[in-house]
DNA sequence: CTGAAAGCGCTAACAA
DNA sequence: TTGTTAGCGCTTTCAG
């Protein structure tokens, strides 16, 4: 008999609809039928099932209706980080959603492991949540891409939907719907625009290699070349994280080995903070000897001095449409998740102040 | 007969516990023993139930499981706003521990109102999280508390516990664990910072008024003139909200009637980040002209120029802690939550560069 | 408008 | 090492 047995035979129970039954008088169906308000029940009934329930401090228990019923009602987000602000956008859009049709939200964070993100969609699906969300960009991974077409299969004949935010979709045949930003093109049009100033020799740094965001942006970095018909140089190229230190010390580093930049193409806005740091630490003026941009006009692109010109990205709208994709809208009785659909949103520049012409022949060998 | 009525007939049924035990010919109480590696099992017997799951594409139901056995492993994190760098920090806290503990997150905001937090506090109930964090802030509202105490009673009596995170105890009699900073001592420190270069004017500005947070921030700044013998003045206060278009309206019209201060406080950092906005945008130079501090010590206390002196609080920590004390360590066998019991963790201030000594004669009447 | 009864999918004694 | 058998707490026909 293990310690703490006489505690354990003093504990709590909670009180159950049988208890409730029982002290209104009437039988659990009745019960369940005043909880959820769906079948008519003798006003003098109702209230006596009430003050029973207020009496005993009863509190319906969600698995036992999920069980017995359809839908817990929650939905399932994964994200990598969520004090990342990108994915705290993301998150939130997909929250309110939840909540707006009565949702709870399971947030999952992986902290950028593919396994864990793996591991999260099949602990979602045994919570039997009506969707999963999963948010950021994904890895070129071959036995990656076969397992999450494997969950998403299952998710989908148990009548769940998978949804990819922010990362491509996987294909025509897999039951997953997906919505994406035009992020090819906001890096296109925010090299353009770098371009456009007369700058030839952009560093493009940050972004884990192998990653769909960082090689949709890169494409739209090269693209922008080739369309000006400037070669791009792939030594201008560093990738490595979407973090504010690895903003900081590639820049730090390469400003001791080359000054043959005038502007910088930093992965997101927080790797343009680092990026920012290292410049003013060397002495290095924005935009007046360096040009910088950033990505996904997070809040810090605003509070940064110079303020950042950088790509604005709809986060919270994705999560909401994502959601939307995958949920049954209320007013549609009988309803099929659209297994597979993209929904693609459109990304702009922001133009702020971190970006000046450059300054003929101030690129120099470094 | 339903439109879809066909469709539903051909619906996905998912497999089940009996399904893998009939096809692996053994008993769902095997199937149940290899779910779990509790209970010896035969390798071979293993494997034919192994590989009778894998063809089903069996996922195993929470709900059923939770409703059986004992927890769900989850756990519920109330928060105001998930992309305010303050609730993401704690949240992260609490979903690392989570995970740590293998439990899932419920992360719920509440956009700061007090209704919703009570309504999710009932719907994680119903969810029958092991624990609910409740974090920020609360308001001294008598209904209120009784209805979070009712609550903290009814969670407690069901095996649960709730936890106050970053927001006053509800006393020794309530079952609710409560993890603390310590906000007075911290307000108090960074005002007497202030005094301490001579300033005497010093505005405060933002936080809702009537809720701890403000509450405990104001006293500090309130004890530290008293201490130094500086009459506090409260027509320099002005609540309101912990944004950073409240910082920046309010600085703007301020600076309109009067120029009577020396200093700013700012309620939190991004509220700073408005105050400093207003200041550079009226040509105040910060700190030269006006010094200026902020709290909670988040990341864009160092992306501002000049970067903010504030206070740092343990926010992660903060989310760590809140979910250890209401939850079992594993490797304690019988456990009982320490239903009132408050941890108060240590702030201090981060001296950077938005304060400097106060010019004689700059402060002038408006 | 109300009650009886049959599960929902799983776990945990208790037997064997 | 495995099977049998009760439930866990709720919803939902089907009767009345």
């Amino acid at each position: 008999m293990p310690r703490g047995a006489e505690q354990a035979a003093i504990e709590q129970r909670r009180a159950t609809i049988r208890d409730v039954a029982e002290r209104a008088g009437v039988s659990t169906a009745t019960v369940s039928r005043v909880l959820n308000r769906n079948y008519p029940v003798a006003q003098e009934t109702r209230e006596r099932v009430e003050s029973a329930m207020r009496e005993l401090g009863y509190v319906v228990n969600a698995h036992a209706r999920a069980l017995a019923g359809a839908s817990n009602r929650t939905v399932g987000i994964i994200v990598s980080e969520i004090v990342d602000p990108f994915f705290a956008f993301i998150a939130r859009g997909v929250e309110r959603e939840a909540a707006r049709t009565g949702r709870l939200c399971l947030v999952c964070c992986t902290e950028g492991d593919p396994k864990r993100e793996l591991a999260f969609v099949d602990l979602l699906h045994e919570q039997r949540a009506d969707a999963v969300v999963l948010v950021g960009g994904s890895i070129a991974d071959r036995t990656y891409t076969a397992e999450l077409t494997r969950r998403a299969q299952e998710l989908h004949a148990g009548g769940a939907s998978l949804v990819l935010c922010g990362r491509p979709s996987l294909g025509g045949r897999v039951p997953a719907a997906a919505v994406e930003y035009d992020n090819e093109g906001g890096a296109f049009a925010i090299t353009d625009h770098l371009l456009n100033q007369g700058h030839e020799r952009i560093l493009y740094l940050g972004g884990p290699p192998g990653v769909s965001t960082t090689r949709d942006r890169l494409a739209g970095y090269r693209r922008a070349h080739e369309l000006r018909g400037v070669a791009p140089d792939d030594d201008l190229v560093h990738t490595g994280a979407f973090s504010r230190g690895f903003g900081y010390r590639t820049m730090r580093d390469l400003l001791r080995r080359r000054r043959d930049f005038t502007a910088v193409f930093a992965a997101n806005d927080i790797v343009a903070a680092g990026v920012a740091q290292a410049l003013e630490e060397a002495g290095v003026r924005i935009p007046g000897e360096v040009s910088l941009v950033g990505y996904d006009d997070v809040p810090v692109a605003e509070e940064m001095r110079p303020r950042l010109t950088t790509v604005h990205i709809p986060l919270e709208e994705m999560g909401r449409q994502a959601l939307r994709l995958a949920l049954p809208s209320e007013d549609d009785d009988d309803w099929r998740a659209p297994s597979t659909g993209v929904l693609r949103l459109g990304t702009h520049i922001v133009v702020r102040e971190s970006v000046a012409p450059r300054t003929p022949g101030r690129a120099r060998r470094g």
